[in-house]
DNA sequence: TTGTAAGCGTTATCAC
DNA sequence: GTGATAACGCTTACAA
């Protein structure tokens, strides 16, 4: 592979101006710049990005820090962030943490390694000491989905507490009064968060929770599944469920049907995400929309603005409220 | 961002004797060791991976090209190949080309630029000739989903002709006989060789192709329900439909039910490549079985063993072969 | 406008 | 075992 030395010698210039003509970097005579340009072409020239970052300081690539590759979720984050960094000619850094607290530091241990400009951060087992220490030491971090006090103006999330607030007020809103609820590993703050916004909204309405008609899922369908059937087998009467999350909406849906049960007219369910499929299946699920996508433009525009300083604009407020995609599934009892 | 310089003085040692802790390349005493250890602890020393890369001509990364970072099958491929790389303490570099040759052939460049020590491309609009340069220029290079001879042995692709041929024959098995074809894009090789897989069990069963029948998608949602809707307005009969993907299997159920008639009562649907929600819709899809998982997994493998000389095991043919999965889209009209 | 040369933070080849 | 020191391929003052 051809170094920036060999095309000088092609050339007949100095490795200067090659590196001029190749970041624009300062004025170069056009006659000098088509030769140098003929000599990259010639000899199959590829700049080392290892030696410009070197050497620059500068990676011109941001790293994202998520919990797996496959899954909606996720990819419409990565494809959210990496739209708005295409345009600007910035490379992402992707590497999983698979919700495993030694396997997202090294995670996030090879992005700093990398010395990505910035760092996009969808952390489920890192703590806020961890996160804010990296924060302190330097790079310039966004946080998805956490809200830590401490680094205020550096996280993006939105409103879980409430979204499940909305969910299940309008689950009371449609006559419902026994609402069941499948969790999200508690271990999570977002599971936490929503799952006590259900609670919030019980209060309110003055319906006391069951604790009967709480199961804790995985967030995804086979917990949902399991978590509706033990549900559904326990004898407990309710006539709706809140779901942590979509998948656990699917496989609840799958285990109520097993039973020869209908969503909705037996049993009502709300999802939390929207995810694509949400719309695909049926019954069409009801369920709390989560922007995931447009979070994740957000986060690129302010590095975009922060970090590189482009002059950019359309900056939203770090917490983003949940709304509510009335679609099937729920059926109105009143 | 300490350097290993400040590390070796903190340290009273020289460079030499902190990278040889780093990487184990030679013994040191164990008293030293510990000095050094402590020195990259207390300092919050992080290697350079541009640096080290620099130096070592080694960047321990793979690239990996695809299409888009949201979807099922992209989703599927990550996460197979980065599963064997990350048990082997091997990155993968990601980036996308959105199937826009200008923006694959960037995406290559970058990867290239990165100097990862092997790539592994699903390309879908690059030449042949431009991948079999690149991989005679001294990269290693495994495509996915392609087959071109000068590159035997660097070729994973599953039999997608044989796949559709399959399915198509299904249908005729079950009773079929007025069988439309809903196909992906036809510059895209795959999308072509399984619209010829359907060609061919029609001719072998003596069936001769109706042009009426046969619509192009675009092997998304959206694509499947329009070329669906204009195959049930066009008045032509058709008791069954093969589609190009599984996508487009799901616009075209939509666009089926949209107008009161059933799957699989009044028309049969079989899709292909098996995404995961094809088992969780209603009916479930019966389709063709697109095991991109394992073939990144093996992928990976490959340059596990060819590149980085790790004797591994498990590899297969190139060409895999694609399986039926018989499920609920389907009737018998025989 | 162009060239020279000193870094950038590592690894690797020698000596010692 | 350990320490100098020359690469590695590029950017960027500083000169010219």
């Amino acid at each position: 592979m051809p170094t920036i030395k060999e095309v000088s010698e092609h050339a007949g210039v100095s490795q200067a101006t090659v590196s001029r003509v190749m970041n624009g970097t300062a004025k170069v005579v056009e006659e000098t710049r088509v030769k140098v340009l003929n000599a990259m072409k010639e000899l199959g020239y590829r700049p080392n990005a290892h030696a410009q970052s070197l050497a620059s300081n500068r990676s011109n690539s941001i790293g994202l820090l998520i919990s797996e590759f496959d899954g909606p979720f996720y990819g419409a984050l990565m494809a959210g962030a990496e739209e708005i960094f295409r345009k600007h000619k910035k490379r992402i850094l992707i590497s999983a943490g698979h919700g495993d607290e030694k396997l997202e530091k090294e995670a996030v241990e090879f992005l700093l390694g990398c010395r990505c400009d910035a760092l996009v951060l969808h952390a489920e087992t890192l703590s806020d000491e961890y996160l804010i220490e990296q924060a302190n030491q330097g790079t310039h971090v966004i946080l998805i989905n956490r809200n830590i006090a401490e680094m205020e103006g550096q996280c993006l999330y939105i409103d879980n507490e409430q979204g499940s607030f909305m969910a299940t007020e309008y689950l009371i809103e449609k006559g419902h009064k026994n609402i069941a609820y499948i969790a999200g590993p508690q271990w999570k703050h977002d599971a936490r968060e929503r799952f006590w916004g259900y609670q919030k909204a019980l209060g309110k309405h003055n319906i006391s929770l069951q604790l009967g008609l709480v199961e804790e899922g995985n967030f995804r369908e086979s917990g949902g599944y399991q978590a509706a059937s033990k549900l559904l087998d326990s004898g407990h009467k309710f006539t709706a469920v809140v779901c942590g999350n979509d998948q656990t909406a699917y496989g609840a849906i799958s285990a109520i049907e097993e039973r020869g049960l209908k969503v909705p007219d037996d049993i009502s369910i709300v999802g939390f995400d929207d995810l694509p499929y949400s719309s695909l299946i049926k019954p069409k699920l009801t369920t709390v929309h989560f922007p995931i996508r447009q979070i994740a433009a957000e986060a690129a525009r302010r590095i975009l603005q922060d970090v590189y300083k482009e002059k950019n604009t359309h900056t939203f407020n770090s917490c983003v409220q949940a709304s509510m995609v009335e679609r099937n599934s729920v059926k109105s009892i009143t």
